[in-house]
DNA sequence: CGATGCTTTGACGAACTTCAACGCGGGTGG
DNA sequence: CCACCCGCGTTGAAGTTCGTCAAAGCATCG
């Protein structure tokens, strides 16, 4: 069991080296020479890791940085009227958050660790500063927020479909993707957000999650044993996805795996 | 009949000054001068208006230019694999289309016009070139995006929360808003997309749509005539929107009102 | 004028939520 | 070190909402 907690443990800890991060493409873009680059890293904080439920930014906080995730992982969220929250989305090894609070200048949401958890962080006021010298900053920065752009257009795609199977379907895959494209495997990983997270994010009931994870584990798609997961078919998960045309390109048009 | 007709048409056929425009900020940021301006507005293409039922693009189709609405609306959707599609956002006038497709060089969904629309073109290769010598540009087109990601959040917690009717509530509050946004009416608009667009855009059966509708009607909410809407109380209208809090900043955090 | 597509309405059934109870594991204090 | 407690996850039964099917009303267009 020990072993088992082990490996567990080992997964939830990716480290991230920086080529295989999101940031990479600003940190060191291509065409940068040595002395602009030097300039540039001076401006990157790499902050030392926040505890599992401490906050990097509160909803209403004013906007001062974009932050990087170097390992663990982050949930956003808005507080609801009756107190509840709504998940906005879950923020794992390599990819940014904050870019929705560049035009208000607020942070529009709040983002907690969900594990502990190390950021970079990037202060924008001297990013914007160094791009007027760097266009090439602000060009990558760009085609960042249009992928956000694509994925959460995905996302909308994934609630929109009514089953609350396609719809764990397609989040499990999305997870399994985001973490293969780091380098991690895509069919073993460890889920840090609860259920109740899961199930938010998703717009179904905990107990709907929870049955449908049964279920999936009853038909032999996977195994779970609480927040492990190992996916033992992959390619019919990826069907289970339903109405989203796959990362595969059978279809004409539209790769849509996030 | 035909006077009532006559009134749909107009506020179907909203005309929209640059400066209410989205674009405006691009076309003519503040601290541009006037050889510089010249230069931006030769790359900025009017073309003329598209009819109902035309695509503006395919998804797969290679990106080249970002658009914007300038009369009419747009609606955004991807082929499923069922033949079906999902919608995934409407445009109207004032709003950007095609941000999506910065990032993969290719459009991934189709945009077609739901009434005769006219847009503005720019090509992107060329708005590239000048944002080099023109920061000013990049930076306004980050401020877009960022505003885009927070929409796109925003229709997250839509479909997160469960009601049809505040899936319904919600998506009237956000075609008012943007529509008062651009100086409009905010309680009285033409709705050009089908009942199905927007069951479909919300997770929801074109029945649900229509009975929810009626019964607005029958509680006093709104009139509605075919897709002729008068809302006759905004604010109950955004109570019912629920859990997401509203525009005017009684909770001490987080204003989403689009 | 008929044809067609969009919208509305009703009846029924399925899927999901809600309510309630229980099991499990991890952390804390005795 | 053990027992207890509390949060989280699972499971079952009942209730509600919403989707599906079917049919009819109503605008638009040829």
């Amino acid at each position: 069991m020990s072993k088992n907690k082990d490996t567990v443990v080992s997964l939830s800890k990716h480290k991230i080296a920086c080529k295989d991060c999101s940031l990479f493409q600003i940190c060191l873009p291509v065409g940068i020479n040595g002395e602009e680059l030097e300039r540039l890293e001076q401006i990157i904080q790499r902050r030392r890791p926040v505890k599992r439920g401490d906050h990097l930014y509160h909803g209403g906080e004013p906007f001062r940085s974009i932050y990087a995730v170097r390992s663990g992982s982050v949930k956003s969220y808005v507080p609801t009227k009756n107190g509840n929250e709504q998940v906005t989305g879950f923020h794992l090894p390599g990819e940014l958050l904050g870019l929705d609070a560049i035009n208000n200048k607020m942070h529009s949401c709040s983002a907690k660790a969900l594990e502990t958890t190390s950021v970079c962080e990037i202060p924008y006021d001297e990013f914007e500063l160094l791009s007027n010298e760097l266009p090439v900053l602000h060009r990558q920065l760009i085609m960042l927020m249009s992928k956000e752009i694509f994925e959460e257009e995905t996302h909308t795609l994934l609630l929109g479909k009514k089953s609350a199977e396609e719809r764990l379907a397609a989040y499990l895959f999305s997870i399994s993707s985001r973490y293969h494209r780091r380098g991690f495997s895509a069919s073993e990983f460890y889920l840090s957000m609860s259920r109740n997270d899961i199930g938010n994010y998703l717009g179904l009931a905990v107990e709907t999650v929870s049955r449908m994870f049964t279920r999936f584990q009853e038909e032999g798609l996977l195994s779970v044993e609480r927040k492990h997961i190992v996916i033992h078919d992959l390619e019919r998960l990826k069907m289970m996805t339903g109405a989203v045309p796959g990362k595969g390109g059978e279809q004409f048009f539209c790769l849509r795996s996030s």
